[in-house]
RNA sequence: GGGGACGUAGUUCAGUUGGUUAGAACGCUGCCCUGUCACGGCAGAGGCCGCGGGUUCGAGUCCCGUCGUCCCCGCCA
């Protein structure tokens, strides 16, 4: 192939496929570049030696497609190539075919700068020519291949799950398939697999993982698709150790893959923890954590500022971002997203000096160094004090805080990303890939619309067995913020990497009078839950094993490795924000025909 | 549902306080060139300035609307 060609293949007769990657034409003497997957190889045209081929090579555009026959040779010494790995070596050539000809192109996969993303994904099979593309997918390819084959080794089977299934109202808006047989009726396309693994499981199967297809229908983000790609997998009689070291172990096979020798088992943090020190679940470790510098201001001090006493102050640290430009500090304003109250103190300069000793303090507590920007987030004085949920380890209104910070920490990461260096991969793994496991989730995530408890993670995540009594009066209590469920622990996980949740998943309940009592914590009458997952709820009497497992999302585990900041770079065929594909311009309106098959009538949009 | 950025040759972009014929680079076409490798040189073609309305003597430039792409919030059990 193209990219193989080596001066140990000197004097070999060869025959190279591919397209025209670029031409060099001086005249009696015309170089190919010729690409195909594996790379490019420089192909030689000279007149002197054979003046028809070198009329017929005068032909060459870009992109053809083309057939060399001809001879490796090394080159001299002086025309190295030092920067590609066939640079010593061309093929001269003996018999041209032009297998397809290509008209003007909208872009070169050669091109060094990219046309916009619109004109990528409209020409997608253009843009995945490119060198950039074609790494990607091979990534990705290559991850698949070692999960599958690290799972099959440790006694996984690979078991597929309908995609045409049942909706059910939880979670994610569903995609819907019309029934022609069942007019009126709809299938679903699974949010997840997760039913029917643990149906798997409840079948005997034992150890099943699937990399597939799941399907959202919810607005879309660079690191959210509609449909997008999990690595799915359940297991019987798990600890959530033993999970983990599964997945740690076919991490280590993806790592692996792509020659990156990762560290486990990956460092584990309670979500209280993860809340507290960065703000959100999903914590990057490459930053600093937070600081909470509330001590290092007297009692006057944080009233002259109109700082909440009772409420964390939160100092986030950028290492080596330098003194901010007013501007610069203007611009850090809109960054901030205040929930329930918070306030941002974005120029420390001020605070030393009006409160120089606070500011000592601070600096010395938060390990400042000399460049770093410290930015502070408070609570307003101005909260109101609430006792309605004192009694949680992080209240509500301490989340509002810890909320707030931590998107302000890792959008202050982002845009001085350039300044403080640490998104740059280094070589050292440890300091590259920061995985953490995100454990002991809140069963119960108080819904201020609904005015009630719902489930964090899904409804048929397994509560901490010492937390059992506190779900006692839960159907009672469900619509009262200070319920004991707000203090139920979940067995339920997160697999973090470098701020990008890259999966999550549980231990589930396995016995009915269990998965019924959280079923009517969550408000549902008995009836309610037999008609959304009466099947379900009838498997788990027949003897069910105790059960786990966990999915990871396979797009963010190559975007993350490839280096990619949106999915769209490591899905062969993405969609746009507004979920459509510009190659096959889809979705689209179908017949009248089609549709009265289907027992459907639009309902025109007015006007 | 809300906020923000962008839209000008095939492509990436520039286009001054509104003012004659809208520029550059790459790509494309032709000619020249025997060691290039992002080859080089000369010449040339190529524009519904996203679309619709408005302001103005005059709009790529200002205003309103609309469409498209991207980012964020909401949403994603």
């Amino acid at each position: 192939m193209c990219g193989a060609v080596r001066p140990s293949d000197s004097g070999q007769k060869a025959v190279l496929m591919g397209w025209v990657n670029r031409r060099r034409d001086l005249g009696s003497i015309i170089f190919i570049d010729l690409r195909d997957r594996s790379g490019v190889t420089q192909v030689v045209f000279n007149r002197e030696q054979n003046a028809v081929l070198h009329d017929k090579a005068e032909q060459l555009r870009n992109e053809y497609v083309i057939a060399v026959i001809g001879q490796v040779k090394k080159r001299d010494a002086d025309t190295f190539n030092p920067n590609i790995a066939t640079g010593e070596v061309e093929l001269v050539a003996e018999e041209l075919r032009i297998l397809n000809v290509s008209k003007q192109l909208p872009f070169l996969p050669s091109d060094t700068v990219l046309p916009n993303e619109e004109m990528r994904l409209k020409y997608r099979y253009i843009d995945l020519r490119r060198d950039a593309m074609q790494f990607n997918i091979e990534t990705r390819h290559k991850v698949s291949m070692a999960v599958r084959d690290y799972l099959a080794s440790q006694g996984f089977y690979e078991i597929e799950t309908p995609f045409m299934t049942r909706s059910t109202p939880e979670g994610a808006r569903d995609y819907l398939v019309p029934s022609r047989v069942q007019p009126g009726s709809f299938y679903a396309l699974p949010q997840s697999p997760q039913l029917f693994k643990q149906i798997l499981m409840i079948s005997g199967f034992d150890r099943y993982f699937q990399i597939v297809r799941c399907f959202r229908d919810e607005d879309l983000r660079a690191d959210r698709q509609p449909e997008f790609t999990q690595i799915d997998l359940e297991m019987t009689y798990p600890q959530q150790e033993s999970v983990w070291a599964v997945v740690e172990g076919f991490l280590t096979a993806a790592f692996g893959a792509m020659g990156h020798k990762i560290k486990t088992p990956f460092p584990r943090m309670d979500y209280d923890e993860a809340i507290r020190q960065f703000g959100i679940d999903k914590p990057d470790l490459r930053l600093p954590a937070f600081t909470d510098v509330r001590d290092c201001f007297t009692a006057e001090d944080l009233q002259e500022l109109a700082i909440h006493p009772d409420l964390p102050v939160i100092a986030i640290r950028t290492p080596k971002v330098g003194e901010l430009s007013r501007k610069e500090r203007d611009d850090i304003k809109p960054m901030f997203v205040a929930k329930g109250g918070a306030r941002v103190f974005e120029d420390f300069k001020r605070i030393s000096n009006k409160f120089p000793a606070a500011a000592a303090k601070i600096a010395e507590k938060a390990g400042m160094a000399e460049n770093d920007l410290i930015v502070l987030v408070v609570g307003s004085a101005q909260i109101a004090a609430s006792s309605e949920h004192a009694h949680r380890k992080v209240t509500p209104q301490e989340l509002a805080i810890y909320a707030s910070a931590g998107l302000l920490r890792v959008a202050l990461a982002q845009k001085y990303a350039e300044r403080h260096g640490l998104f740059v991969k280094t070589g050292d793994l440890e300091k590259d890939f920061r995985f953490v496991w995100v454990t002991n989730f809140p069963m119960y995530e108080w819904d201020e619309s609904e005015r009630q408890w719902m489930a964090a993670h899904h409804p048929f995540t397994s509560p901490h067995e010492e937390d059992m009594p506190k779900l006692e009066n839960g159907a009672q209590t469900v619509k009262d913020p200070k319920s004991a469920l707000s203090e139920v622990r979940a067995r339920a996980y997160d697999v973090v990497l470098n701020g990008t949740e890259l999966g999550s998943g549980s231990i589930r309940i396995h016995r009915q009078d269990i998965q019924s009592k959280i079923f009517q914590s969550l408000g549902m009458t008995d009836e309610e839950a037999r008609t959304r997952f009466g099947f379900f709820l009838e498997a788990l009497e027949y003897g069910t094993p105790p059960h786990g497992g966990i999915a990871l999302g396979l797009d963010r585990i190559v975007m993350i490795l490839a280096g990619a900041d949106s999915l769209r770079e490591v899905i062969p065929f993405p969609k746009t924000a507004r979920a459509v594909d510009l190659m096959v311009d889809a979705p689209t309106p179908v017949s009248e025909a089609q549709l009265k098959d289907l027992g459907i009538q639009i309902k025109k949009p007015v006007g």
